[in-house]
DNA sequence: TTAAATTTGTGAAACAGTTCACAAATAGTT
DNA sequence: AACTATTTGTGAACTGTTTCACAAATTTAA
């Protein structure tokens, strides 16, 4: 097996290997040993090319004549988008996304812990959600400390976001999902990922409204 | 100004669009009258020539030595992105996803009315969730065509979401957005986002994992 | 053991998206 | 009215991503 190649892997790229590790979980159930990157592609409508290619960039796995030993392959791509380990996650603001992303079962199953949750409404500290009880988020940066935090959901109102934010920075914490619909100001060593549900229906409502301008 | 061209958008065009709008919809409310690309640039994180070249592909907008006009432009876009009309939605699935996205209020901002609300399980149909009472699904076509539903948000488990979209097809809707963690097989006039909160923390994983490797 | 079939891994070619750079248009100033 | 400041709109250059195409490795069949 070749080194890990130390080019930039394209957000693309990670984006498939998400992709390519569902389909091995799947396709280990289904008790495949050996994919070849024809019948991977297919599943995701993706080309063999670039299933190839992509997996190209961290090493050699495939056998040629055969293809990828399913267990392996699945286990390297686990290993490369950190899925082998637990992760640490809070969660901030209790409300009507937050309290479904709490009790959203792939997370846990995909080694993401909500361990903490935070909110700043009395009526809701102290309360259970989940197993889980709301925190005070004037005790962020103790109990996450604490709890060795290695990521953060915000899910709180956009006027209270940016706050929340500098308070997450300030906790050394690297890595936010954030689901208020603002742009955070964030340093540039903090990797983030706005989520905006709306972002994603004007896409459809796009795509609808000009049939035939849509790039495919 | 010119017509608008016919050339394929890309979704990344289609993407910043919607980041445009919002921003525009703030200047607006900061009582800007124009906006100079380099400003609105400055605002999101990308380069002036960016925001030039996407606008330029569905005409001028602009005037030169000024910018462009706030509340112009933020029409124009939002017709181009089809938000200067009402969506009807219909949600399928009242689990933790589903309920939350029922009372998400920038949907009803943005022009996408929850028509709709359906499920399969027999405790939750005839229930009111945030003034919708919940449909049966078997009555999906039906009320789908009455209620001339346009995009459909499947919150279903995995196991119930191809046959949801096959039924959302047969109805003959064109506009997904899919929540389960699934690969739905679907005609080719048929958009559909794939909504996985767990590919996006996966992102962040890998960036943390890899530090040095992520591409920027 | 040999031959045919399969499939990887990867440079090179093609395509797509982004940035550059500057002429042209307009606003603001003197 | 003339001059200076801006700022757009857009080809062209550049950069990044995807697809192509084929040698090399291996399996499978005879």
């Amino acid at each position: 097996m070749l080194k890990p190649n130390v080019k930039k892997i394209s957000e693309s790229t990670i984006h498939r290997l998400s992709i390519y590790y569902r389909a091995l979980v799947i396709l280990e159930n289904e008790n495949y040993k050996t994919i070849s990157s024809k019948e991977l592609a297919s599943r995701e409508k993706l080309t063999p090319a670039q299933v190839r290619k992509d997996l190209s960039f961290f090493g050699s796995f495939g056998t040629r004549g055969l293809g990828y030993p399913v267990i392996e392959l699945r286990n390297r791509i686990g290993e490369i988008l950190g899925l082998n380990r637990l992760w640490n996650v809070a969660l901030i603001g209790v409300g009507n996304i937050g309290s479904a992303l709490v009790s959203y079962k792939e997370f846990a199953k995909q080694g993401f812990n909500i361990k903490l949750v935070f909110d700043n409404d009395q009526r809701k500290i102290g309360s259970n959600h989940k197993g889980i009880t709301v925190s005070d988020i004037r005790e962020f940066k103790k109990l996450a400390t604490c709890e060795k935090i290695d990521m953060v959901i915000v899910a709180v109102p956009a006027s209270a976001a940016q706050a929340i934010a500098d308070d997450v920075v300030a906790a050394g914490i690297k890595a936010i999902l954030n689901f208020a619909p603002i742009n955070l100001r964030l340093p540039d060593d903090v990797v983030f990922i706005n989520q905006n549900m709306c972002i994603e229906l004007e896409h459809l409502s796009f795509a609808l409204s000009n049939t035939s301008k849509i790039a495919r």
